[in-house]
DNA sequence: CGCCCTGTTGGGGA
DNA sequence: ATCCCCAACAGGGC
């Protein structure tokens, strides 16, 4: 019988474990995860359904049931899915039993974690439209696509390379890593990079994913958070958490900032700071003249 | 011991 | 379009 580590979650082994079997029962107990509807609603619409398929969006966990029902889980920060865990875990929000046999628990301390129900694969091909954009690992995520959708962003790029419209799947540590490989600058406004910057950023966003995935030990569609970034992510990533060590590039100290609401790790040597721009004031006529838009 | 800050995320309101 | 704050909790620094 397989067996999930005790404090992770692996699509990639949760999958099997559950495709084919039938939601017997479901248990919410937080009524804050169950979205749009109370829990009693949410679990009594999806009992009795067959799995048919478990799968990765973004950094959703997507359900896929008989009849066309669906549920969109998020596991926010410190959620996590285990195998029927004992004793039950503290923070355990849901419980999930199948037939045949099988048990799972969400568990969420910090209770960000959602679920939501999609009726209609209509109803659930927009709710992701509305949410997610391309998958780096994707075909089109190519440095022409970054650019375009950059095209026009004045906000920081690391807010552009976090907002999952944008990009799908990029989050904190990553964006912080793949703007380091570039040696872009975060707070650097996302639509005026040069074409060889996109070119580089594209990549790095790749590099940083896949170095990511060897830390863990694990493939693009597992969730898998891992214990202590400072321990598994140290050899392969090279900026986050490290403020006041030495840049593995150049030894200037690495430092600490805070961009789009965020710890933002940055050496701003190798990442030079973005010229500040002036607010276009009233009798400041002897600033640049405004450089032509495309 | 208590207080304060921080955080693998995303949404809503200003 | 963008920014700020919030959700709720644990763990670390002081």
């Amino acid at each position: 019988m397989p067996e999930l580590p005790e404090v992770e979650t692996i699509r990639g082994q949760l999958a099997p474990l559950v495709q084919g079997r039938t939601l017997a029962r479901m248990e919410i107990l937080d009524s804050r995860w169950s979205r749009p509807l109370a829990p009693q609603e949410l679990s009594s619409a999806l009992e009795g359904r067959r799995v048919l398929a478990l799968e990765r969006r973004g950094k959703y966990l997507l359900w896929r049931f008989a009849g066309e029902a669906y549920l969109a889980q998020h596991l926010r920060m410190t959620g996590s899915v285990l195998l029927d865990p004992r004793p039950e875990p503290l923070h355990t929000r849901v419980r999930l039993a199948f037939e045949p046999a099988q048990k799972l628990a969400i568990v969420d301390p910090r209770r960000f974690g959602t679920g939501e129900l999609l009726l209609g694969e209509p109803a659930m091909e927009a709710f992701f439209a509305a949410r997610l954009g391309l998958e780096p690992l994707q075909e089109g995520f190519t440095a022409e696509h970054l650019r375009e959708i950059a095209r026009g962003r004045l906000g920081p790029i690391k807010a552009f390379l976090l907002d999952q419209r944008q990009i799908a799947g990029v989050g904190n540590i990553y964006a912080d890593e793949a703007l380091f490989r570039a040696r872009i600058h975060p707070r650097r406004p996302a639509g005026r990079l040069s074409r060889e910057q996109y070119a580089l950023l594209r990549d790095s966003i790749v590099e940083a994913l896949r170095a990511g995935i060897d830390a863990k030990g694990a493939s693009i569609d597992d969730f898998r958070h891992v214990d202590g970034v400072k321990g598994a992510f140290q050899d392969r990533f090279l900026v986050h958490l490290r403020a006041g060590e030495p840049c593995v590039r150049c030894g200037t100290t690495i430092v600490k900032l805070v961009v789009a609401g965020r710890g933002t790790y940055v050496c701003e040597r190798c990442q030079p700071r973005p010229r500040l721009r002036r607010a276009a004031r009233r009798g400041d006529g002897a600033s640049r003249p405004a450089r032509p838009r495309r």
